[in-house]
DNA sequence: GAATAATCTGTGAACGTTTACAATGAAAAT
DNA sequence: ATTTTCATTGTAAACGTTCACAGATTATTC
């Protein structure tokens, strides 16, 4: 037994309803809507009090197309287990609501679907423009998108797509930063475990590691240095190998802040303290880094600005109707808490 | 210099388009598009390959214009900061993919605003249901939902929205099981750290605790119950609390993971073991759980098969056009890694 | 007071589909 | 051969807006 089969049952007040009771024409409702200054303002009184009083809400999608514009945006994410694209999010959200923007939101899960047809379908299901955050494998589909002129922006990225808009953060710098900082309270065997090799942040925070070192005339030490990848357990696993060596670090930096909890964890279980007989610094300074003890030292990624400059280019892509090419890496910093100390208190070297 | 202001730039290819090319009325290709049974297998073949050849998708929104139907749900949360929020998200994600659905992001941010405009603008945006995940304030809104028999499905709200349909998991017998888990390890001495308590799944929490020490005849100790609010900080403060009474807990139940892992960084902080000295338990099994050494201890919610079960409702209610309500729970199960240990082994009760 | 300009309002067409219905042609039944 | 039936196809109207243009007011100038 179905119930009314009625086309759309819950935007049922249109605009001309609205015309209706307020004794004027549609185009005149559209018209006060769009905000046109051409109605007489006390036309405009009356039909917006009409509005409230119907709770009318325009249908997105008969002005969606004649317009040609949806008001939406599509996002793409590779997963959303961690903080990490949370804090993204976050920045998207808040600068599309200025704008009365919606977000639509696509999760390949780590899966390598065409995506080429994925995009193709996404871009004609009336986004008006997309984000991709940490791309897989994005050279199939960007050409698609340059040579449809559709607007993107491309987040934590870099080193990719050579042309595109996209945003980022100072990998290198920030490992550089953090790196010094160890030497500059006197460690001198400074370990470090990367992330991903095949993302061009992880080869950055490398890279930058290494640059520190060599500017203070430290040798790189390859036993020093172990392949992560972003997860805790590797962090764990990665600082047992390290503190059994016979020519043990003095500090361990990894790329990212779960692997330094990974770190901290195996290290206290070995009956060590932190930072009293080794350093941990971190990466992303994701939330819970300041909710440990100690808390961690890491280097902050200005994830939620990231987002929020991503969607200002977008924004003005969109609004300019080309895509203008241009990156952009935003600063990191480095947060000193709990979870490093000068060399000299702990073995007077 | 403004660029060509055509009206829509990407979904160029119309259905007439595709009629001209394959030298059939556009009526034709709309019944090939929709599987319609009314056309020769012969004309269907050539639609078929002209609708590749120009790589043809056809316009969402005139098609929901008509149809009244737009294909895409609203999914209203309160923030993307946690694992747990993902997890749902990807079961959400896996149903609605068979189905072709799109998903379209609300996130509240925790600001409570005027959660009923939010909503009506939700609404007439357009979407065809909405999953309300760990909605803040519900009452306003909800009510408004039901009168315009607006598909809905809340998430892991249970006890608050006693008519609507809801998705939870078994949050009292998860607790129980935990509380006697601990209980038949030979523990006495239990102590319980509370989620925010104006979530009805951490009443029901405590719920359970109390009810497994009950049927063992263990009397409630208030002092050993602490108020948190599911952050890892509470969780340390809340275990340096309890380890510092004089008659303290042998183990601690915390009503989820993060803060079981506050806990734990409490506990080593103090030079004790875990579970050598003491066990502790979580509740949730986020993915960090499996990664921690010693392994959490934990009550899993099966937050995927939640978001899947979810939408699955939400699917049969925009089907048949009615809301229907009905309570689905989830069951938890316990997962035993190496957090905890008999009591025998502690001290020898 | 008439002519002109400025402001405001109504109307028709369009956006790209779906849907119901009418029209066509071929096959089947008489 | 004529009618009936059925499968297939074409066509008009509708969905709820925006936009351009025409029409109707009102204000301004002569």
């Amino acid at each position: 037994m179905s119930k009314d089969s009625s086309r759309s049952q819950f935007n049922s007040i249109t605009i001309i309803d609205v015309a209706r009771e307020a004794g004027v024409s549609y185009g005149t409702v559209s018209r006060v809507i769009n905000d046109s200054p051409n109605v007489k303002e006390e036309t405009r009184e009356r039909v917006k009090e009409v509005i409230d009083r119907l709770g009318f809400v325009g249908n997105r999608n008969a002005r969606s197309l004649v317009s040609g514009k949806s008001h939406v945006i599509g996002l793409l994410i590779p997963d959303l287990g961690t903080a990490y694209i949370g804090e993204i999010i976050r920045g998207i959200d808040y600068e599309l609501e200025s704008i009365q923007y919606n977000l639509m939101l696509y999760t390949t899960h780590r899966r390598e679907m065409k995506e080429s047809g994925y995009i193709s379908s996404l871009i004609q299901s009336g986004v008006d423009g997309v984000i991709l955050i940490l791309p897989r494998n994005p050279a199939i589909y960007l050409e698609k998108l340059r040579s449809l002129n559709f607007p993107y922006v491309l987040v934590d990225h870099q080193g990719i797509d050579e042309q595109g808009p996209a945003v980022g953060a100072t990998n290198y710098q920030g490992a550089f930063d953090a790196t010094e900082y160890l030497l500059e309270l006197g460690h001198r065997r400074i370990a470090f475990i990367t992330g991903t090799m095949d993302l061009g942040c992880s080869q950055e925070r490398l890279l930058g590691y290494k640059a520190a070192l060599q500017k203070h005339q430290i040798p790189f030490t390859p036993e020093w240095v172990i392949e992560g990848d972003f997860e805790q357990a590797t962090g764990y696993s990665g600082a047992q190998t390290l503190m059994s060596l016979v020519n043990r670090p003095t500090a361990i930096f990894a790329s990212n802040d779960m692997m330094a909890f990974g770190v901290m964890n195996a290290v206290r279980d070995m009956g060590l303290k932190i930072p009293g007989d080794i350093s941990v610094i971190g990466f992303d300074d994701i939330f819970q880094s300041s909710q440990t003890m100690p808390g961690l030292t890491t280097v902050r990624q200005p994830l939620e600005q990231m987002g929020r400059e991503a969607t200002r280019m977008l924004i003005a892509m969109m609004k300019e109707n080309t895509i203008k090419p241009g990156k952009i890496e935003l600063p990191t910093r480095l947060v000193t808490r709990d979870s490093c100390k000068p060399l000299e208190a702990i073995q007077g070297n």
